[in-house]
DNA sequence: ATGCTGCCATTAGTAAAACAATGCCTTGGT
DNA sequence: ACCAAGGCATTGTTTTACTAATGGCAGCAT
């Protein structure tokens, strides 16, 4: 079954013998000569069981086979042409372009980068960061969502398995103390971040806290600025495991309650489908999978 | 610049050996031993500049540039697995589904098919009749469809350039003489066919005929049967003289005036695009094509 | 008609793969 | 620890494929 397919160089002298019409254009393509060409077409038929070109006494013309085979073929051989030209041609040290929000780049993978960096001296990168939702740009190679992994035209990997963790400065402003149960967070500054679907409503909800105002409080665009805002003692922010886990062990944020509530949504890493077109984009994908792996549960 | 495409026979080994991740298994699918696989990365390696496995000690592992490499290389194979198996799988002497509407048939293909049967005895072939929108079915090869040209999925090939023309009987009922001119034509029954954006109306008024009102008359829905009508001697057709042609040299129809109005449309081969994929499709369009050319004005 | 030219097929010789056999390295089992 | 097995690289030999040269055929120009 999978015999059916013939030598690939004979269909490659076909197509450049069907594009010119003339096994000695095409052998001079080919750098290889016009004898070659001829048995290797010979062949071909012979494999296939009928003619794919009419011999005339001057030039050749195709077939129905051959008109009907050369399509396929043309199309197949030119996108190896491009594949090979897009991961092997001259520009071989681009730089790698990340689209990456700024808490996740700051508290997550900053600290690991260092190992990339080590591993791929010569590797450029860039980073932008998106805040939220991807603009049509197509500039970046890879990018880091948050999201629930599933983004048509993207192959995705996970990068985080989070709970919802409230997270607030050890000694914070006006002399309070840090909240000991989810019950006083009425009396402290709730920081919201938009753009997450499970907030401080939602937190509270699944703990059966309904008597606190979720609505209540100061918010920001970035769960980058909210954490900071938490550090400096402002209220307490509700973060993501992953993103806390830095600012907890160097003491700048401290974790009040453990109220562990998973989240559904997650940190994704997102490559455009058929776009694995550069050694630099694969040890890239590569790395970042297996750094998340390290922190995957059980 | 295109001699950056290494020979396709060691794409081959290498789209295998990543397969398996083991040469002396790709070896054996291919049939080849272990030795010619192991060169042919070798070279393949040589050319592209850079390592495509690493090689283990227990077996292999891709490497980044590999990593990157396969997905466009496998998917070009597979096509060409496909596409060989397509044109020359199996069942090689299928039928020929070709959807044409009735009257393109009966009064354009149907004469001409006899050259068709001549050149090519061993097709068999099967028209199915669309009267005028195309179903999605897509069990036709090719179809015939009346219109500009502009299908999306389609490639099309002009088959048919006409003018509107209008026919009836040389002895009609009622002990009617054929008009003389234009404006005799409101004491005449018209009959439309529904479905041609170019009409009765469009017709008239063309000609600034419009004392004529060229909603009166009989409706059908298939030029076929108003042509029919028309040479039974119930009125007054406006055909295409593609397709009046034959009943004209019979002299079962007379076109009683001499204005010829070009259509905007006509009918055209439509061949869904990237199925090209049988001889026998091949074999019909070309021939369709040189019929059609045959007709070409200029 | 005649000779010239372009183009494919064929044949014999040579260069290039594929084969067969062997060596080396690592892993896993006893 | 040691032996067996799995797997890739390497070497010399054989088969395959490419080359170079020649012949044949059909247009085209003179």
């Amino acid at each position: 079954m999978k015999k059916r397919l013939p030598p690939l160089n004979w269909l490659r002298s076909f197509e450049a013998s069907a594009r010119h019409l003339n096994f000695t254009q095409a052998a001079a393509e080919l750098h290889m000569t016009q004898a070659a060409i001829s048995q290797q077409i010979k062949g071909l038929e012979a494999q296939l069981g009928c003619a794919l070109f009419k011999r005339l006494p001057r030039g050749l013309e195709l077939t129905d086979a051959g008109r009907a085979y050369i399509p396929g073929v043309r199309e197949s051989i030119e996108k190896l042409a491009v594949v090979t030209d897009e991961v092997f041609g001259k520009e071989r040290s681009r730089t790698l372009t990340v689209r990456v929000n700024l808490v996740f780049f700051n508290h997550w993978l900053a600290p690991r980068l260092a190992s990339f960096r080590a591993q791929h001296p010569d590797i450029g990168l860039r980073f932008t960061s998106n805040i939220w939702v991807a603009e049509p740009d197509k500039e970046a190679d890879v990018e880091i969502r948050y999201g629930k992994g599933l983004w048509p035209g993207f192959t995705s990997n996970r990068l985080t398995w989070d709970d919802l963790i409230p997270v607030c400065s050890p000694i914070l402003l006006n002399e309070q103390q840090p909240p000991a149960s989810p019950d006083e967070l009425s009396d402290h500054t709730l920081l919201h971040v938009i753009g997450y679907e499970e907030g401080w409503g939602f937190w509270l909800n699944q703990l059966g806290h309904h008597e606190v105002d979720s609505s209540q409080g100061v918010h920001f665009d970035s769960l980058m600025t909210a954490m900071e805002m938490a550090a400096l003692g402002h209220g307490v922010a509700l973060s993501r495991t992953s993103l806390a886990a830095n600012m907890l062990a160097s003491g700048r944020l401290i974790a009040p309650f453990d109220k562990p509530i998973a989240t559904a949504e997650s940190f994704f890493l997102a490559t455009p489908v058929n776009q694995h077109s550069h050694p630099h984009v694969e040890a890239f994908r590569y790395w970042l999978i297996e750094q998340a792996e390290m922190d995957m549960p059980r």
